[in-house]
DNA sequence: TGGGACATGTAATTTGTTACATGATTTT
DNA sequence: AAAATCATGTAACAAATTACATGTCCCA
């Protein structure tokens, strides 16, 4: 499961509570997990069940208290361990969009130009909202600038793939008038 | 679901057995659902159910009956509907590689270099099984020039994706020496 | 005679999302 | 006073993959 190690990854650098986690993830431009990823709870509690994390629970005045995971060394190799023996995969792009194009003849002229032109949009939307993640990502210290290239290119990656999505649209376009 | 409106989506050409449509998935350029696809089976009792397919089973010498699923009216309107009025999605692009990428500072360089050298590979050789697949595609008759146009472009998705992935990666290569 | 194609299906598992439950505190 | 944020978690649902179960026919 790649979330463990993206929880892992994070650990990494410093100690997180699960909630904190779960904001990283709905921020991040280069994990995915969702909005509302409760999935970071249960995966703690298996983390911490392998060795992998340890916990230190804060009591704070009033509110629930504070549950502080932290990667222990065992945690460290079985990362390192992952990212450098894990067979990098390939996304098997599952695009909704393009089963509706597979069957888009059934539709009138200006209805399939009016799916491309939502399509555009969506697309156009996704890589203003990916720029702006980007741009106000808060400065990172401590890292090392390999680590900052990495995640720059990371950042990058999104962008180069919804650009290559427009060219490809702008040909369909030319191809239908 | 999406699998719901791309087996209407065969049917609107010709009718299907589900065992022939699992077929058609697995070999498809397009259509995405993986090699054995069983998911096929509850999904047709479920359009027949709702009266978007008619099932006409056939008793053959010795083989399991074949249950030959065609699309009905109904089920037409429902695909068209479904192709003209559902927004386009993007897929979000959920990449263990890039998960990987995001902590590869961890690894000594050559393992890093091994990492995107293998990554590389996976990309180089899907790209090459995709034109092949494509290449071999059986010509399809009773298209109208549109809908050929269309499943071209469909082809070439994958190909434009994955040569931007290539020159990504080659630009990571670039900046890491 | 053994494996693969033909043909149907069920069950289990995995992964991810969404909704629900609880309740204090801070901000508008 | 209402909404958002903090903070934990469970439960339900959805989608897809994989394994299992059954049995015939055909070809090497």
């Amino acid at each position: 499961m790649v979330i463990r190690y993206a929880i892992l990854g994070l650990l990494s650098w410093k100690p997180f509570t699960g909630y904190e986690l779960k904001k990283v993830f709905a921020d991040s431009v280069a994990l995915y997990w969702s909005g509302n990823s409760n999935q970071v709870y249960p995966v703690l509690v298996q983390l911490h069940r392998d060795g992998l994390v340890t916990v230190r629970t804060e009591k704070s005045t009033g509110y629930p208290e504070k549950k502080v995971y932290s990667i222990t060394p065992l945690g460290m190799s079985a990362l390192t361990a992952w990212v450098a023996t894990t067979a990098p995969e390939l996304p098997q792009s599952r695009s909704i969009f393009l089963t509706q194009l597979a069957w888009a003849d059934l539709l009138p002229k200006e209805d399939l130009a009016s799916l491309l032109d939502r399509y555009e949009e969506e697309v156009t939307m996704r890589l203003a909202m990916h720029r702006e993640k980007v741009r106000r990502r808060p400065a990172a210290p401590d890292r090392t600038p390999r680590e900052t290239f990495l995640w720059e290119m990371i950042a990058q990656h999104e962008i180069v793939m919804l650009e290559a999505e427009l060219t490809w649209l702008a040909r369909i376009r030319e191809g239908l008038v």
